[in-house]
DNA sequence: CTGAAAGCGCTAACAA
DNA sequence: TTGTTAGCGCTTTCAG
């Protein structure tokens, strides 16, 4: 990457340093600094000099300049695996909103859910001494490599395991995905597929695991054909959906928890010409535009993203804040925050056929 | 924002800075630094004793610090109205990972079409000294604001006006949602409503001037109630199509230019019951999940988001790059990069209903 | 070709 | 309370 200075534009006016304002308002450059800062002693009348002057010149202090000798940027790093996901696409927007009241700027990155690519973008953003860090799911998961970053700088995972002191927010998919399967059961299925992101990363796992302890609840056994824990590729739970529903013993229901899972399956219930919900029940996760127009309505288990954004940002704030600590953090941070799944019913569910296909 | 000192971790190894490197390989500070960034004359011994030492320490030049020495940050500033609608998420998943193969960060933050918001955040990036800016459409479009800010800083325009010798990438909305028009015609439509987001806005405008240009071809008058440019907020656009749909002499198609408000448009079909297309043709943009498998799928005006993206960030490389000349730039950057739409058929237009509802 | 030295803008010790 | 000074890590003159 080229370096070279930026010739500034001629007739443009320099930028004006502290230097400028303490000498305007006739004061040595340590003291406008304390007075801006409110870091140390400074008389009444040399505060209001000093902020006077500092309007008066439009003086804006150089975030660089402070980067480079307080070894702290303003800065925080958001990394997901997709930044096109409109479900961290909305997180984002909540992040930044909150971020930016604060006067910190974000920087993001997409790590294709690829651990290399993870380390790569940490890295980089440590180099850029970024003051904090917010990660989502990547990948196979790695609580040490959080608990090892965060030693040196604040970390919040996002739907992510993290060690025993690590702070994060999490969803509750367990209990989403086990609220909906219990929705089913009392429908009436017994035969329900499961077809969930991948099975590496927390919420994969917790909702497998929800699954499951709902089929346990009711005494149903788990037929392991049943669940399909892939890389959220619509493609792939297209063929996934097709082959489970051309099967002898097809599953009556579908708990699609992906975001592109939904329109895979959708997709497949065409092609083989079941009709929802008289034939199949479906159940999807992330309440955007397709679950809720769809004909029928897609029953959805839902939460709330921006709460998710918001809590994200005020716990690395706080984190950020206590800074000084992060030395000698063994202390447990704040326990993780844990938001809860909402199962918004709506059309698509319905008893399963009395007949066996 | 605090700007407290961050207490290094007491057996955490400090910087590697190129100090060490000079002093490992048995040069001077400077020479490290020439051979470092092959930026003067060095001896072939020189230059290899640098490069090994560097390598042996795992040395990593500090960002922070080659900023403040030449007033280049490595960061790009990206803002839009809304990083979480879809099409600005998929063109942003686009320029981040063309910048970031180029090593460049990216600082992004959200309008929310409002100028004082924009305005703000262009404040803030530029005073985080970032090297260029991507800006999406703004409130009421101020050519003139571009043109000034982009005398000091690479800037390119997405789907934004940008005097005479801006540079950008537009895509052609005038031609999608001519064709469009044109395609609803020839199947015997006179009566077509068009809704797109804010006339205030580039797109918004061209789409508006295509329709024009159609009916005009055809001879058609333009009816100014079913011309409604609104925000693109989904609730309006239901409230205007509930209207337009109940009226005495309906239209029988609608052309529905935002990403939100296909959705209030078919809430609206849905709740006075008019079939599509039987009763009344769609046509949408932008090609997400809904369009695709909506039954019926809607026809859509799509282009290539991923293409957008990857323009903007090459165009703004290229304008980092000469950056030198900024000051005198008064040639014409080069010609704005134009995308074209396509019009994707699919099962939602077809002819209007012989009688009138 | 190389080394020494200045300084980007700022904060934090320290001395007065 | 204040002013002076020493850097943060780097690039870039300017002499040698």
């Amino acid at each position: 990457m080229s370096r070279r200075p930026r010739t500034s534009h001629p007739d443009m006016p320099a930028r004006v340093t502290i230097r400028d304002v303490a000498r305007a308002a006739g004061v040595s450059l340590g003291t406008a600094s304390r007075a801006l800062n409110r870091s140390g002693p400074v008389s009444e009348a040399a505060l209001q000099a000093v902020e006077r002057a500092a309007k008066a010149l439009a003086y804006a202090p150089d975030p660089i300049a402070q980067s480079l000798r307080t070894g702290t940027s303003g800065v925080v790093g958001l990394l997901v695996s997709d930044l096109a996901n409109p479900l961290y696409a909305r997180i984002i927007t909540a992040v930044e909103s909150r971020l930016q009241r604060e006067g910190y700027a974000m920087v993001v990155g997409n790590t294709h859910n690829s651990k290399a690519q993870e380390e790569l973008m940490v890295d980089l953003f440590r180099r850029r001494r970024v003051d904090g860090l917010i990660l989502g799911p990547c990948e196979v998961e790695r609580a040490a490599y959080l608990e090892e970053i965060s030693r040196e700088l604040a970390v919040v995972a996002m739907d992510r395991d993290f060690g025993a002191s690590g702070s994060g927010v999490h969803v509750d998919h367990f209990r989403g995905a086990c609220e909906a399967c219990r929705y089913l059961l009392d429908l009436g299925h017994t035969r329900i597929a499961l077809m969930t992101s991948d099975a590496a990363l927390r919420p994969g796992r917790e909702r497998i695991d929800g699954y499951r302890a709902a089929l346990a609840e009711r005494g149903v056994a788990v037929d392991e054909t049943l669940v399909r824990a892939s890389r959220s590729a619509m493609d792939l739970s297209f063929s996934d959906a097709l082959a489970l529903l051309s099967a002898r013993n097809r599953p009556t229901a579908f708990i699609c928890l992906g975001t592109r899972i939904l329109s895979g399956v959708l997709q497949a219930t065409r092609q083989t010409g079941h009709r929802v919900p008289d034939d199949v029940s479906l159940v999807c996760v992330g309440d955007g535009d397709l679950p809720q127009l769809y004909s029928p309505a897609i029953t959805t288990i839902s939460w709330d993203l921006e709460a998710v954004g918001t809590a994200a940002a005020e716990i690395l704030l706080r984190a950020i804040g206590s800074g000084e600590d992060r030395a000698k953090a063994t202390e447990p941070r704040g326990q993780p925050v844990r938001l809860t799944t909402q199962l918004v019913m709506r059309e698509s569910c319905a008893p399963p056929p009395a007949s066996k296909t």
